[in-house]
RNA sequence: GGCUUGAUAGCUCAGUUGGUAGAGCAGGGGACUGAAAAUCCCCGUGUCAGUGGUUCGAUUCCACUUCAAGCCA
């Protein structure tokens, strides 16, 4: 029989942190977060990272160790968390799987393999040039030839994705679609078990306004200063809601009310984008995020017990 | 109190020389395999303020009413 292992997704401000940390309190578990801005570090206030109040005696992996001037990606996290699940059970323990990345989790539940190949960004540059020098056409052309079938759901707009499949062919030789196929031949070597949180859509969205209106009052623009006073080049980093802007609030480019009339607006987005990604695992279990902590807990010790 | 202007989608507004209306923003849905808190795709029926009149037909023209802004007393 394969080890479990609990998935809790959910979108932003659903109540992740709270419940996976009294999850993990009731069953003896650790913490993987599938969090793509919680593993930087400095980075605390805008990404909500679970504060060490909350995280007590919790052991929690997959946080605030890279460096926001760092490229970090998929496949690394994949790679990573493996290693904290496989520890985790090594222990004994139940790993609980935490985060609002839903790319990040999937690489997990599905098993995706990722070829060892590093990003050749000085390709990747180049195409970036030619498409904002008007050229993604050409490029989307280009990738067409390489990939039809993948290029049926890719739009003639979407240049992170047409660079991908450029990218993916020059550093393999293979389509992505080849490459898609060949990452999900490996059994997956766990019994994944997927949770997510949902809630009254107006009640997440009061939530998420006065949680960005918390991190403002815990000191977001000055962890943001600090942020671009140490580091020189946090590109990635830099896609992080709420940094930007306030980044932009800082050149002037916003007032202070625009800026967090912004980030409330960008964060109710994204926790849209999350829960569609969430809502398309049809395996999911939906938990709702308003009723109190400890039944939803114990709904989730329920389902695990009943899942032989 | 008088005059002027306005009242159309959640918001800002366009428009219909009379044949029941459309943009931006907000909002909703979706896609997603090495940048993912990123990137991209799709979605617009609303007593056209209310009541009456003219008309085959009124959101459009006319009258009155209500509300708002401005001006004059």
């Amino acid at each position: 029989m394969k080890p479990k292992v609990i998935v809790i997704g959910g979108p932003t401000a659903s109540g992740k942190t709270a419940l996976s940390i009294e999850l993990a309190k009731k069953i003896d578990g650790e913490i993987v977060s599938a969090d793509s801005m919680q593993i930087y570090k400095d980075m605390s206030i805008g990404t909500a990272k679970p504060t060490i109040e909350e995280i007590g005696d919790v052991k929690h992996y997959m946080l605030d160790f890279v460096s926001p001037d760092t490229r970090y990606s998929v496949s690394q996290y994949k790679e990573d968390a493996i290693n904290c699940i496989e520890k985790i059970i090594k222990k004994g323990k139940t790993p609980i799987v935490v985060g609002g990345t839903g790319l990040y989790i999937d690489s997990l539940i599905y098993g995706i393999e990722y070829q060892e190949i590093t990003i050749d960004t000085e390709y990747r540059d180049q195409l970036n040039k030619q498409a904002d020098s008007g050229n993604l056409q050409e490029l989307y052309e280009e990738a067409c030839k390489i990939d039809p079938e993948a290029m049926k759901i890719i739009s003639p707009n979407d240049k992170k994705r047409i660079i991908r499949v450029l990218e993916i062919y020059k550093q393999t030789g293979k389509t992505k679609t080849e490459q898609n196929i060949e990452s999900r031949k490996k059994e997956v070597p766990y019994d994944y078990i997927m949770f997510a949180i949902n809630m009254d859509r107006e009640k997440l969205y009061e939530r998420i306004n006065k949680r960005v209106d918390i991190m403002l009052e815990n000191g977001l623009i000055e962890e943001v200063q600090a942020l671009i006073n140490k580091y020189d080049n946090i590109k990635t980093a830099m896609q992080g809601l709420g940094y930007k802007e306030v980044v932009q609030y800082l050149n002037n480019e916003l007032t202070k009310e625009e800026m967090i009339d912004k980030i409330k607006m960008e964060s109710r987005r994204y926790a849209k984008r999350q829960l569609t990604w969430f809502r398309k695992n049809k395996e999911t279990i939906w938990i709702d995020g308003l009723s109190p902590i400890e039944n939803n807990v114990n709904e989730i010790i329920k389902t695990m017990n009943s899942e032989l």
